[in-house]
DNA sequence: CACCATGTTCCTTG
DNA sequence: CCAAGGAACATGGT
């Protein structure tokens, strides 16, 4: 998925577009992505509803709506899955093979499209309490993150991606955040020092705000699927192609370090790709 | 055909 | 009950 800054850069893009407007209809075209919500129960408290506000929380998209008829504020959960886009486009457009749920807005459409269907669109918002902190919650410090870490043998890359952990690492920025702070990714969690645990907070902190950074700054597309791979989302038409040094690490298997000139290697760890430095980062 | 993919959850095992 | 490992979900690209 789209991991922190994606959702965020996405955020950011939607929610200046979505205030103020009303849900006229709603059309469910993959039930899979609402449960455990109906598409009767999405229909019955979206229909008339109007969005207040587009928040993130780790790797969840929450719509906060209102509904005039029942007089109350609700939220509606989105989440990206592996291959999820979501975006306004005019009606006259043609929808996406594979739209999941489509929002009737009046004028334009909002589309929930995803090709692999492992995203959500749902009124069952639970899965935000499971969540661990936010990066920058201030309340999280160094010493707290090494706690956590102690409690477990796991590798700390595998570890990073587990979300009570950390909201919003995803599997190229937990490589990238270990480059970024010299650690191997093979390391146990709870064979990490206190100079090391402070080391990664920072360099996770560094590697998400410097990629939100970057995708709000470039002009974007959101509904085309040719991301180069380096950015979750398209380039717009005419704008730069800067993403392909954006990522140090991720997806550079056999290309040399960019600090030593080592080869970068890939190995496989809960069934998930690594990347890392052998020489920068040891064991 | 084989393997790979930005994620999460469920099941099994110990 | 818990931690850890692996399969499953579903589709497409190389």
């Amino acid at each position: 998925m789209p991991e922190l800054p994606e959702v965020e850069v996405l955020v950011r893009h939607l929610r200046p577009q979505l205030r103020g407007k009303i849900i006229r209809a709603v059309h469910v075209r993959r039930t899979k992505v609402l449960q455990p919500t109906t598409p009767r129960e999405l229909q019955r408290a979206l229909a008339g509803a109007k969005f207040k506000n587009v928040t993130r929380r780790g790797k969840h998209l929450l719509f906060e709506l209102r509904s005039p008829a029942a007089g109350k504020d609700f939220q509606l959960l989105g989440h990206l899955g592996m291959t999820g886009r979501m975006f306004l486009a005019r009606k006259k457009e043609p929808l996406p093979k594979h739209a999941a749920v489509i929002l009737d807005l009046g004028t334009e459409h909002f589309i929930y499209e995803d090709t692999r269907y492992f995203g959500r669109l749902t009124l069952d918002t639970s899965a935000v309490e499971k969540l661990g902190p936010e990066p920058w919650d201030a309340a999280f410090l160094p010493e707290e993150f090494r706690r956590q870490l102690k409690k477990s043998r796991q590798p700390v890359k595998v570890k990073l991606l587990d979300q009570s952990l950390v909201a919003g690492v995803g599997n190229i920025y937990a490589s990238e955040a270990l480059f970024r702070a010299g650690l191997s990714p093979r390391r146990a969690a709870n064979r990490i020092s206190r100079a090391e645990a402070r080391k990664l907070l920072s360099a996770i902190r560094a590697v998400l705000q410097e990629a939100i950074d970057g995708g709000s700054t470039l002009p974007l597309n959101f509904q085309t699927g040719e991301s180069d791979g380096l950015f979750y989302f398209g380039r717009a038409a005419g704008a730069p192609d800067y993403f392909s040094e954006r990522l140090n690490v991720y997806d550079r298997a056999g290309k040399p370090c960019i600090h030593c000139g080592a080869a970068i290697r890939r190995i496989v760890q809960a069934a998930r790709s690594t990347f890392f430095c052998p020489h920068c980062q040891k064991r």
